[in-house]
DNA sequence: CCCACAATACCCACTAGAGGGTATTTTTCG
DNA sequence: CGAAAAATACCCTCTAGTGGGTATTGTGGG
């Protein structure tokens, strides 16, 4: 069996320090490298090869969600599997339909961390339960849409869900891009209906996860 | 010198192996265990001597601001080095109103690590360049107010605040508490006036980053 | 025993946001 | 080129939230 080359795709170097030691009673297993931003996951990629990515899904700048795409576009030989505290249904989907072979949460031991780099390197895929629970159940407690599709934000639309996140108004946001009030309230119409929230706590919550604020 | 006894205090257990990793190569200093709860660093704390907590602001259930508190009170010789990845001012203020004895930034290097640690131990307060700035400069751009007095809030406005965060309407608050519409909006503008916010998306923010949703 | 605070509830006024449309122009992409 | 998507902007209505008060009751601490 060959050597399994894994970058860690993660904000915080001290993780892939705690990896590296996990990983020391895996020998076929080798943290080749640490990103800590989406950028610098492309950027080393470049550089040489990598078997498999770690990848929080809340990185600054791009984050794992665009990323992933990135990576499935250009190195679609790379296997990616996801690695966040955030179990949400839209998160979990999103990774999944870009192209990633598991997500594993956050937290997990050390043994189902092995474990799940095992199968996706042997090209199964790997949920963690509580992924595996969002994927099966995370519509039934919120009105939530079951057929799960996949829409993505524009870029226009991401620009705005960052400012009313901010505490700004309409108003303000109308003025801050030069459009008309009304469109702003269209964008943050379209938001609430893809991302199928309620109110203005839904959308900060979403820009909060994916590191938009 | 003595040996240091660390507990870290974070609901990754990995960040415990990576801290590991990165402190073998000071001497003085030993991880003594890891704690992935406010709840579950008061009861360490009953078990064994520990002389400096590693202190993540964003925990489950009690918080970090919460346990601060606590350990303060019972534990009065322990010293607490809060590290998190979060520089708002308010997060901040709050742990070293509680008697934290530093802030360090997740994400500084092994070395930065090491260092604060080193200046705590020598009861020299250790803030990290992002933390440091806050204090200085947090107010700067946010028409908050400059005092930077701590307000704590109530039980019961921070059932409010929950609640609110999680996309439910004062109408829906009222009857699922059995109070009165007016009453929830009486807790709201003070929650509004006690963390300085303009809007639900600032309550959201607070909510999410004291994991309190 | 008082004072401060928490929790409750109401008044008024005003604004912002949510929810339903339709429609135009521009850009992008097959 | 032609279709689809994105960005723009307007209509309408209604509710929810913000912001300023005041006031009562109960509770816990000094």
């Amino acid at each position: 069996m060959s050597t399994t080359r894994i970058l860690i795709a993660d904000p915080l170097e001290i993780l892939a320090a705690g990896l590296r030691s996990w990983l020391s009673e895996a020998p076929e297993m080798e943290v080749v490298g640490h990103a800590g931003t989406g950028q610098a996951v492309l950027e080393r990629l470049e550089e040489g090869p990598v078997d498999l990515i770690l990848m929080e899904v809340s990185l600054p700048g791009r984050d794992g969600i665009d990323t992933m795409r990135e990576v499935r576009r250009h190195h679609p030989a790379v296997k990616v599997l996801a690695y966040s505290a955030l179990t949400e249904i839209e998160y979990v989907n999103s990774m999944l339909i870009e192209g990633a072979s598991g997500y594993l949460v956050k937290g997990s031991s050390k043994e189902e961390l092995i474990t799940a780099i095992r199968a996706v390197m042997n090209d199964q895929p790997y949920l963690s339960p509580a992924a595996r629970e969002s994927t099966l159940h995370g519509y039934d407690h919120t009105q939530k849409r079951m057929d799960g599709e996949y829409i993505g934000l524009t870029e226009r639309e991401r620009e705005i869900i960052r400012l009313v996140a901010q505490e700004r108004t309409n108003d303000e946001i109308a003025k801050a891009l030069f459009i008309s009030v009304d469109t702003v309230k269209t964008h943050r119409k379209h938001l609430m209906t893809k991302l199928n929230v309620r109110s203005l706590a839904g959308l900060v919550k979403y820009a909060r996860d994916r590191c938009w604020i």
